[in-house]
DNA sequence: ATATCTCGTAATAATCGTAGTTACATGAAG
DNA sequence: CTTCATGTAACTACGATTATTACGAGATAT
């Protein structure tokens, strides 16, 4: 999207990453709320970024996809009867938070504007490759 | 099982754990893999522990079953044709080794018989509320 | 106007990984 | 030789995510 100019509908970035227009648009929508595209119905209508790319981090846009779960271990009840469960939640739960601190951090540090510099060089390195 | 003495079988385990004993067997089987737990069949068998819980850390136990993926996010094809998604691989895995390093030191620094003691600090707490 | 395009969203179906269950074989103790 | 327990394969059930279908609403072009 960065790449191109004027909206670009759901069904075209569902055929780019092998997926559903629908659920393009669901995803789409959690961005829309965060205020980092816009999106426009009918015709000419799609999606355009509206936010500058060097501000926005990869933490925001976890922020506003609604934080999922960073883990896949750990804690199957937070709140549990069983002492045992309680007490090795107890001892997991700081390194759990620690980690995931940290991973935000990171996040924190990476804008989409790095992103789509990434990209580029990839880009240029393939086409490059291909002249040969 | 390390405040027991004698073998304690699947059946306990699971009831325990409001769980099924073939689950308990699955999991057991990967700690005797480890040698951390001794089987034995037929009558008065069950489970035993195997090793010093001072010296087995919650790394241990996590290698041992399988070392089994701990983020939820990130990285559906870990090698895509797709540009973008190498990309934004190529920066996110960078920052989820980096989280997942610190995960494992901090599991590393927690032993078995650190999690006994937390537990019987905390059964010692509850008898005494229930003497008042 | 109206046909067409596109998002918005609810409802439903498909998929996938995990957990649970059943069934039966194997081995050990009484 | 009966009973108890693990070992394991095969199958079922469940929950969460993803995909699909269907239709409504708004915007644009002719």
């Amino acid at each position: 999207m960065a790449a191109g100019q004027g909206p670009v509908t759901s069904e075209a970035l569902a055929a780019c990453m092998g997926t559903n227009p629908v659920v393009v648009r669901r995803t789409m929508a959690g961005l829309r709320n965060g205020g980092f595209v816009r999106s426009e119905k009918g015709h000419r209508g799609g999606w355009t970024i509206a936010c500058d790319l060097r501000r926005v981090t990869l933490r925001d846009i976890h922020k506003v996809l609604g934080e999922p779960a960073v883990f896949a271990i750990g804690n199957r009840n937070e709140t549990s009867e069983c002492l045992v469960e309680q007490s090795v939640n107890a001892v997991l739960d700081d390194a759990f938070e620690a980690a995931e601190t940290l991973l935000m951090q990171r996040f924190g540090n990476v804008t989409l504007a790095e992103l789509v510099d990434e990209f580029s060089g990839r880009l240029k390195t393939l086409e490059e490759n291909r002249k040969d």
